[in-house]
DNA sequence: CAGTATAGTAAACAAAAGTTCACTCTGTCA
DNA sequence: TGACAGAGTGAACTTTTGTTTACTATACTG
């Protein structure tokens, strides 16, 4: 039998809220709510619940993954209690309601470390800071580049992370979309 | 006024769970259950909520990242329909339990798009295939390389993404203790 | 072996949750 | 101008939830 924090957490996965008592009844396979009622106390005191608001709601520990930080020497694996855990969706998402996802093409932005198929977590906005990573429609095309500005014609233009490229500039215009806040990559 | 689906979305971010519907009174503030409920409808239509197992719950509209895929040239950028919809999280992480996270540090895997600071997901397990990106323990010493064995002497040595690095015979031993799913680096 | 902690059953219950009904107010548009 | 839709009020009501109490069985401990 796969043990109870194990179910919960999956349930908890695949329906992105908690059971109810009944429900974990089932789930847990008792048929006492007292049960599942001193179930919950312990998991509260171990941390994967939490009391909020005087309704019940899972901790970091319950769905975020352990963070062990940088790897070094004497690197104990795991050990039970590392205190840490991270969200992936915080930790690379500022501001959810201004942001979305885009599948990069073209290797034009290797050289900052974003491969084709790598995904970007871009944030809307009409304006950016010279160096960093923009979303742009440079003469109605569409492309992500570092945003440079010339220094005797103060004009902005566009370069890539990849020496076998040239620098663009617009002819017309270039519009800023947005700027690239975080990349990342599923290996295979 | 914020508009009421984005308070809906703090209100998850910051609680992990649903508001009730009296908590939903002072949220939204409005003195009337039936107005949450008709808003609640209004909501699960739209496919911010829906219902399961009679119960509210979040759908991912709510919670995760519009997805626009690949950038193309006639690009229509948030056309608010976009539909589809990404959660990081669910992207990234194949096996919650048995994974987490690592700091990285060095520039040994530079070659495949892993630089000093970024986060790798790891999944634990004692073997992996060759031309991986493994968790290992050689000679004492953990480090992140790629796994590769010897044609002649079938012995399994460590490979860095980067070639000022020489490639690592094991003097004693090599030990794998999970292989590299993804990485995820944030700008700035 | 007595003694105590742990995990469970069973039943009872107040509080809260979600739903429904009837009604009001306001703005729109034909 | 009148009617209709949208958004909200307020109250009533049922079901479910989370909590509590009392008791049982099993296992562990000194």
């Amino acid at each position: 039998m796969t043990d109870r924090i194990t179910l919960l957490k999956h349930f908890y996965k695949k329906h992105s809220r908690l059971p109810s008592y009944s429900e974990m009844l089932k789930l847990f396979n008792v048929s006492s709510k007292n049960a599942v009622f001193k179930m919950i106390n312990k998991w509260i005191e171990e941390g994967f619940l939490k009391k909020d608001e005087g309704k019940l709601a899972p901790a970091e520990k319950l769905f975020a993954l352990p963070y062990l930080g940088v790897i070094k020497a004497g690197f104990p694996i795991l050990a039970e209690e590392n205190k840490e855990y991270l969200s992936l969706d915080d930790y690379l998402i500022g501001d959810p309601s201004s942001s979305f996802l885009l599948k990069v093409s073209g290797d034009s932005m290797e050289g900052v470390g974003i491969f084709e198929g790598d995904i970007v977590i871009v944030e809307k906005k009409r304006d950016a800071s010279l160096g960093t990573i923009v979303l742009a429609q440079i003469d109605r095309e569409w492309t992500l580049k570092i945003l440079r500005r010339d220094r005797s014609t103060r004009k902005y233009y566009l370069v890539a992370a990849n020496p076998k490229y040239p620098d663009f500039y617009p002819h017309e215009d270039l519009q800023i979309f947005g700027t690239v806040k975080a990349v990342v990559r599923k290996f295979n």
